[in-house]
DNA sequence: AAATATTTTTAGATTTGTCTAAATAATTTT
DNA sequence: AAAATTATTTAGACAAATCTAAAAATATTT
């Protein structure tokens, strides 16, 4: 089957939406597509009629087996495009997202397992999120501040809790970025601060401070 | 400015149909694009109103310095992808042409200019068509039969005139396939057969039956 | 449990790109 | 040049995806 760009928007949508809270609202979904609820409804009734949706009206809803199958389908391709723009085109992290959003929607089989092929099957993306395989297969991943990723356990950083300047120059001096594997060797019980490996690069010691506002993508 | 998928492949298709008739006609552009010439007239005031054609009504229409700027810009996504799909992704040259078609909607400046980088500014698809460069430059090429082709020069072969199976099994022989880059080097008199060099391989001899039915692209 | 507030859905309109059928303009034939 | 043919345009309709405004269902407060 095919899908129309916007049904791909909104399967997308609750996929995601589904990962963090499970109960999706006609608002919570109104409010990531940056349209009107009532669009919503209409959109919902035909996702069903396709058999994407379990969906009764005023009683909520959530995707299908088919529908996550899709959804997958979407995210895989986004994933992909964004790591062969990262590593063959050299965008910076922050630069793919939009691109990505539109080069998704080009369906090809042959094309998406063909690019994967390319990039040497990657199994992340440039900002540490699992790349499903062409079988829909992925890791599911929590994202948990550092100080409680077990000790020895490598994992990239997807989020920066504090935003400021001054974090992010500490961060540019420490060279971690989003998407830098991290792993913590020893914590020091004086201060709480910890010896961090980072990839490709020597050891550091980073506060409690620094560690509590780092936030890892954690295969659990 | 920025245009939709649909303006975009009547740009697309007008300027074709200019390259090889000079007088497009509403009826040839609605048989090139498969819509009825009700829906291509409704297009053409459209693309007039956003200045991207002159156009009269009855009287004909043809492409404005800006639609022809858009057009470029369409042709030489396509023929980037299309290069990317062949050289990159290893596809052959008959399957890339509908997930070119996609991906050419796609327009950020940035991915087109960083996959031309990617690509090493080539200079021509896998087709032998030219493609135009950041500016819209272009070399424009005209399609002869190979008896026509001067000696020494060499073109890259864009279409087979006889496509039986008898003539492919030949080409497959001779290793000459769409795109394969050709050169006269000498014409025999007795029976007009030809001496032809063909990329990265031996010298061949060509009868003319097989010759009139090569056609290649030739620069001038 | 009433009253109030919030969420969701319905009803009806709009835009884009398409269609069919009919009307009009241009071209070709006789 | 009149008639016949062909090409093009207009008029009106439709599907997809959106919107606004109003109605209905659900949830929250007092």
């Amino acid at each position: 089957m095919n899908y129309s760009t916007s049904e791909e928007n909104y399967i997308k949508a609750i996929y995601h939406l589904q990962q963090e809270h499970h109960l999706v609202t006609t608002n919570a979904l109104s409010n990531e597509l940056d349209t009107r609820p009532a669009s919503v409804t209409d959109m919902l009734k035909k996702l069903k009629q396709k058999k994407l949706l379990h969906y009764e009206k005023y009683k909520g809803f959530s995707l299908t087996a088919l529908g996550n199958q899709v959804a997958l389908g979407i995210i895989r391709r986004h994933r992909l495009w964004e790591y062969f723009l990262v590593d063959k085109l050299l965008f910076t992290w922050d630069e793919v997202h939009e691109v990505a959003e539109e080069l998704e929607h080009v369906t090809s089989r042959k094309l998406v397992d063909r690019l994967d092929e390319f990039l040497g099957f990657p199994t992340v993306d440039p900002h540490g999120d699992p790349i499903p395989d062409k079988n829909g297969n992925i890791v599911k991943t929590r994202q948990v501040a550092l100080p409680d990723l077990p000790l020895n356990r490598s994992a990239p950083v997807c989020s920066v809790g504090d935003q400021s300047t001054d974090m992010l120059e500490l961060l540019r001096h420490y060279k971690i970025k989003l998407g830098t594997v991290i792993q913590i060797k020893k914590v020091f019980r004086f201060d709480n601060s910890m010896e961090v490996a980072v990839a490709n690069q020597d050891t550091i010691i980073i506060s409690e401070q620094v560690a509590k506002n780092l936030f890892v993508k954690y295969e659990g």
